[in-house]
RNA sequence: GCGGGAGUGGUGUAACGGCAGCCACGCCAGACUUAGGAUCUGGUGCCCUCGGGCGUGCGGGUUCGAGUCCCGCCUCCCGCACCA
């Protein structure tokens, strides 16, 4: 660690060094001229089937597509670093040899521009957010560029550009005028549903009208309200994730699990809120479902299906005065020992359910020392909703809660339970209030324990059993009535049916799913995010602007900083930026009856909306007819066969997107799925997650961080001029003095040399550390394969038209084999090594002054040529062909070169390796036994020993058991 | 606690159930050199009495044969976590 990653680059060529060597100048000269002629002839332009970019179709028309893309950067200030263009160069190799190997490749690459980030760096720096993410945008492509990918230039964009955004809010419209047919399973228009509704062959969902009169007797008013209920975009007053010192709402999916925003880490607040939602959880079922027709990683699937979390249960409702309690069990099987009930502080219920006063007698612990129900609930109440997420872990969870000094009815027993409210019950999940059962769960135990609340066991512990909650399953006890009895039942799930039948039977409840997914909430008071294209009327109600009319464009201002508070200021209400620019937010439009004044919205979108639908874009990014070309989409999206999901080929990128992003999108295309837009179900057929680059950073005595790359080891300590460091292994950054750049890199050894590097240290997928010490190996390989083909002295092509021997031609194809299976399987390490195996040998075969057979030498250039695009085209070029090796076919191993004549296999007595016998290839059983009983040692290891059994596995070993 | 993944030389890694460590970095020796932080060649898992022995986190099992398959542990990484 002790090389610093500056080094000689365009000096001349150095005394003793040979004029013609692949040296870091000459690589950097080559490839600049390459990507100079790319760009010049168009060599990575992918034909679409038709349209506007379908010029040079012919040439593809008759080979199998493939669509592989990265997750698009985030463009910030900071720049790329080594770590970044790991993934990058993974699809870059992928699409170069899928184009070699005959597929019509689309690898296109765009930008994702919106988002807090880039506005908070754009108010630190004092420039418009638009300055600043153009200006990194254009940097960031430089540094891909000076890669040598393969990207079509022609496809890129950012999501900022108006002629993007404005489909992104033609398809929020898509999603705002559709509901979810719960029958059919699918999103309908929701012109479909007034439809029916005016026919009366349908009646609205259950909750969108609070009134409950038929629809015919509404008034216009009431009915857009009803259908605005169900729309998939829909407005709603909830306790949302406020971040005061943001000043901005933020979804679910963006607060870390201690209650702080995943982007600054301020604390989070719960905070009603009428904010945009988008009806995520009607797709919750499909999503989970489909996630078993993807090729993705168990990981990833595993934390979709968490985020998801459905549960089977049974929905079951406790009578209490004249009101009902409808709780969520996964036990309805325990109902026998539910021995209260809880709330959650928000529930609906709860101030219809507060009494007047306690009861005589009532214990002091369930009335927190409040003189009546309703002070101690509703200070209960305020303190619940004050407490951010943080502050509820810190109380390391233990239990409180208040009574509301009334009961309800056990349905299957009768008995009277005390309803409380608690925090430890959270609304939003199931129905935001439980039956407790303090017997089999052990927070109900905690709570009971707490309260002095009675315990009645129903599923019989072990023997020897502790005491608390018994959570394990056994047979039923107690619980047992005149209507129905489950005891002596073993079978959980036996036990539930039974209970669950008896509900039923009696209207008690019924079973039913729930899931942990909530409605993803979609609007962010920011400035720098696409603005909805949405007005409001003079009724206050919501109006789709007419998509004639987009894209509504993000007005220029002068102030876009959020108005932010300070961090714990719970109260606070945020203001959108938007709604200062006055000119901006009123505005006529003739919406069909006529021009009239509306009010626009002034929340903007979240960041994830223009990555949800990206990849559809690329296909034709210029087309301002539609989003995408139906028949584009088919081309590069659609099934490929009958129950296909259809989607991108190969989509890479990190594993923070796990949930985030990769929910949305999928969630997204199947809304545009099911309103015909698309014809696949899935954005992406196959997910990589590609490893992270970490590096070390070493602190000195006083903590502070020192330059890593002075660093230096001797016998496995470390030191920075002189004095001791500590050594930690994390992540690469400025502030850690660890950064290493891909410029740097290439500075020292070229592009091409920084990319072999890169996909040599393991599988994609796989994390690994930085060690700019080890970069020279792999220019190393690059200079041999270099002189394999030029002579070093004379600059020469050192190649020659005669036949290869068949040790050069078996070391071949083991080569082409070995670095197919590599590029299949994302292994590109295993590649390499075959290459360097291969150039190895030939280095070894011919002399500087013979002549290497062309036949061996062009496949060794094809071979690397994924890898090192910029050598193997200067090669290729040398070998005197005119066309980009880009668009040279892909070697194809020659079975009969794979298997050798004779081959080494070992002999093994009782397992251990004694020898090793030289025998044909294709030498069978009998004949490899008798070779190994000849041979000396073996002979020398069975005499005097009985042979009780041979196995001979033609071509791999002999094993003689003994005793 | 629950879920997912991983443990192989000094390092990154490789190995259809069949010779563990391919290919590299580093290190050692040599060549060419005024010089080497360049380049080239060779060596390099550990132990050894030079016969060999031992080795893929630990302990069992299946098998003629296990880094690989099965069971039980340990450690590390990632995710979730009062979700009824």
């Amino acid at each position: 660690m002790s090389q610093t990653a500056s080094q000689p680059t365009t000096e001349p060529a150095e005394e003793g060094v040979p004029p013609h060597r692949y040296t870091p100048a000459l690589a950097q000269r080559i490839e600049l001229e390459w990507q100079d002629r790319w760009e010049r002839e168009g060599t990575f332009h992918t034909p679409n089937p038709v349209g506007r970019l379908s010029a040079g179709f012919d040439r593809v028309a008759d080979r199998p597509k493939t669509f592989l893309m990265d997750m698009f950067p985030y463009p910030s200030g900071a720049g790329l670093h080594v770590g970044h263009p790991l993934g990058y160069l993974g699809t870059d190799v992928t699409s170069r040899f899928r184009r070699m190997d005959g597929d019509n490749v689309l690898h296109p690459m765009g930008y994702d521009a919106f988002g807090l980030p880039a506005e908070q760096y754009a108010v630190q720096t004092g420039q418009h957010p638009r300055v600043t993410t153009e200006a990194n945008i254009a940097a960031i492509r430089a540094q891909l560029r000076r890669l040598g990918v393969d990207h079509d230039e022609r496809r890129t964009f950012a999501t900022i550009d108006p002629g993007y955004y404005r489909w992104t809010q033609w398809i929020f419209l898509k999603i705002f005028g559709a509901w979810f047919d719960e029958e059919a399973g699918k999103a309908r228009p929701v012109e479909e549903l007034v439809a029916e509704l005016d026919a009366g062959t349908r009646e609205p969902a259950p909750g969108t009208d609070p009134s409950g009169r038929p629809w015919a007797e509404l008034s216009d008013v009431d009915k857009r309200r009803v259908v605005d209920a169900h729309r998939l975009a829909y407005l709603h007053e909830a306790p949302v994730n406020w971040c005061p010192g943001l000043g901005t709402v933020l979804s679910n999916e963006e607060v870390t699990p201690d209650g702080r925003s995943e982007r600054g880490n301020f604390p989070v607040f719960r905070r009603p809120l009428t904010q945009w939602m988008m009806r995520i959880t009607a797709y919750a079922e499909r999503l989970l479902a489909d996630l078993d027709r993807l090729d993705w990683s168990d990981s990833v699937k595993q934390m979709q299906r968490n985020w998801i979390g459905r549960s089977t249960g049974a929905r079951i409702r406790f009578a209490a005065g004249d009101r009902t309690i409808e709780v969520f069990t996964t036990r309805p099987d325990t109902l026998f020992g539910a021995t209260y009930v809880v709330l959650a502080p928000e529930h609906p219920l709860v101030a219809e359910l507060t009494a007047d006063a306690w009861p005589d007698g009532t214990d002091p612990r369930w009335t927190a020392g409040a003189a009546t129900p309703r002070e101690a609930v509703e200070a209960y109440q305020r303190q619940a909703s004050r407490r951010s997420e943080l502050d509820r872990q810190n109380e390391s969870r233990e239990k409180t809660g208040v009574w509301l000094g009334t009961t309800a009815a056990n349905p299957v027993t009768g008995g009277e339970l005390p309803v409380f409210i608690a925090d430890y019950v959270l609304t939003g999940y199931g129905t935001g209030a439980i039956m407790a059962v303090p017997g089999e769960d052990t927070r109900d135990w905690e709570f009971a324990h707490a309260f002095g609340l009675p315990v009645v066991r129903t599923v019989q512990p072990p023997a020897g059993f502790d005491g608390g909650a018994y959570t394990g399953s056994g047979p039923m006890i107690n619980s047992s009535s005149e209507q129905v009895s489950l005891d002596g039942l073993t079978d959980k799930a036996a036990a539930i049916a039974a209970m669950t039948d008896w509900l039923v039977a009696s209207g008690h409840g019924e079973a039913t799913t729930t899931y942990k997914l909530r409605d993803w909430l979609f609007s962010r008071q920011r400035y720098w995010g696409e603005p909805f294209p949405v007005v409001y009327d003079a009724d206050g109600l919501p109006r789709a602007v007419p998509e004639s009319l987009l894209p509504v464009l993000l007005p220029d201002v002068d102030d876009y900083s959020p108005k932010t508070f300070a961090d714990d200021d719970a109260t606070s209400t945020p203001e959108p930026p938007l709604s200062r620019v006055t000119e901006w937010t009123t505005v006529e439009l003739d919406l069909g009856d006529g021009p009239r004044p509306y009010r626009r919205e002034t929340n903007t979108m979240p960041n994830w909306a223009g990555s949800c639908w990206y990849y559809l874009r690329y296909l034709d990014p210029g087309d301002d007819t539609q989003m995408v070309d139906p028949e584009l989409e088919r081309y590069w999206l659609g099934p490929r066969t009958p129950g296909d999901v259809g989607g991108v080929d190969l989509y890479v990128g990190g594993m923070e997107h796990a949930v985030l992003h990769l929910l949305y999108a999928r969630f997204w295309h199947k809304v545009l799925h099911d309103l015909g837009y698309v014809s696949s179900e899935e954005p992406f057929r196959r997910l990589v997650n590609q490893g992270y680059i970490s590096a070390y950073a070493y602190t000195d005595e006083r903590g502070f961080y020192v330059p890593a790359a002075e660093v230096v080891e001797e016998g496995g300590r470390f030191s920075f001029e002189g004095r001791p460091v500590n050594r930690e292994y994390g992540k690469i950054g400025k502030s850690l003095k660890n950064m290493v750049t891909p410029d740097e890199m290439i500075g020292a050894y070229g592009a091409d040399t920084f990319r072999v590097y890169e996909m040599s240290t393991g599988p994609l997928e796989q994390s690994r550390p930085w060690d700019t010490k080890a970069v020279v190996g792999s220019q190393r390989l690059l200079q041999r394969i270099w002189r394999v083909v030029v002579d070093e002295g004379t600059g020469a092509v050192r190649v020659a038209d005669e036949a290869p021997g068949e040790d050069g031609l078996r070391a071949l194809h083991k080569a082409i084999a070995g670095v197919r299976d590599g590029m299949a399987t994302l292994r590109f390490n295993v590649g390499i090594a075959r290459i360097a195996e291969l150039t190895n040998a030939l280095t070894a075969a011919y002399g500087a002054d013979t002549p290497v057979p062309r036949s061996v030498a062009e496949p060794l250039v094809l071979l690397v040529a994924p890898l090192a695009p910029h050598l193997a085209e200067e090669l290729w070029a040398r070998l005197g062909h005119e066309e980009s090796v880009a668009w040279a076919p892909f070697p194809v191993a020659d079975e009969r070169w794979l298997v050798e004549d004779t081959v080494q296999v070992a002999v093994q007595v009782n397992g251990k390796v004694r020898a090793q016998v030289t025998v044909p290839a294709d030498a069978d059983a009998a004949a490899l036994e008798a070779a190994a009983r000849d041979e000396e040692k073996v002979a020398a290891q069975l005499a005097g020993k009985t042979v009780r059994r041979v196995v001979a596995v033609p071509g791999r070993l002999v094993n003689f058991v003994v005793s």
